[in-house]
DNA sequence: CCACACTCTTAGACTAAATCTAAAGTTGGA
DNA sequence: TCCAACTTTAGATTTAGTCTAAGAGTGTGG
């Protein structure tokens, strides 16, 4: 695991403080995706100390070299996500839980079409709907009655 | 343009007040993706005069009943877009700029796939890159040399 | 090994986004 | 007309994120 991101820091040419590392290990052991405040108290209550400027200057340094992706989040704290393996999101309607999804490839031409001249660097995928625990009633249904 | 929202407001059930008339219109009438605070402002500027919160509770009320959608932009104020028709997003690493795209199918089979027993209401595709007046270098070149 | 320049971290003040609150205004139905 | 439910309002409040100035850490040339 420490070896593993020693070489995630030395290919992104990244340098290595304990800060970063703490940050991007929090991100890599916990899959869940936190948002800068719950990075900030997770990793102080463990060992380190580092301030919350430090954490959002490790994130954007993380994220600028590509270890790290932001997930947009309407309306709310924007959440991180260590990206060692492609994926893409599911975000229910009900509970705004973020879940994973399995990867599946796009239809590349139409894509290329639709994006014209611009120079598409990545693609989000994000899917909307109800996830299996609120699908199954465990959280209050939709006030609606219709 | 009037009776189109009339309509649209009449689909999906929810009391047209001037206030929520006032908002969805500026929306379809300016395809750019505004923030909550460009709509207050906009809208205060021409005719009617609403409250900050107002435009909050419209734009809850829009999204809830699908008439407008939040794009979500990490790291800034979320935008808002009517969508009466469907298409894709274009983000810019460079300027940050919100572009729309030619909506594009998507691989339905192995989407569902990857979603397993979830509920999806919508996909949600935003394209990350430069756009290409950065790529023309009418902004300045990211400072890395490597 | 030291000095110097550079980068990073820190605490806390600050700004901006969004929500909350309590009171007043609208609306539609009985 | 009267009532109950819903909506709007102004401004206070909460929360997310940035900024600043000072100090600590790191690395390279001497």
């Amino acid at each position: 695991m420490k070896e593993r991101l020693q070489k995630a820091f030395a290919r992104t040419g990244l340098r290595q403080t304990p800060q970063r590392h703490d940050v991007l290990a929090w991100l890599v052991r916990h899959k869940r995706h936190s948002t800068a405040e719950e990075i900030f108290e997770a990793v102080n209550r463990s060992n380190q100390r580092l301030s919350r400027a430090t954490v959002y200057n490790a994130l954007h340094a993380l994220v600028e070299s590509g270890l790290v992706r932001p997930v947009a989040v309407e309306g709310a704290a924007s959440r991180f996500d260590a990206t060692l393996d492609r994926h893409h999101h599911f975000i229910c309607d009900r509970c705004g839980a973020i879940e994973d999804l399995a990867w599946f490839g796009l239809p590349v031409k139409a894509m290329q079409a639709a994006a014209g001249g611009r120079a598409v660097r990545d693609v989000e995928i994000t899917l909307h709907g109800t996830c299996e625990r609120c699908a199954r009633g465990k959280t209050k249904p939709p006030p609606k009655t219709e």
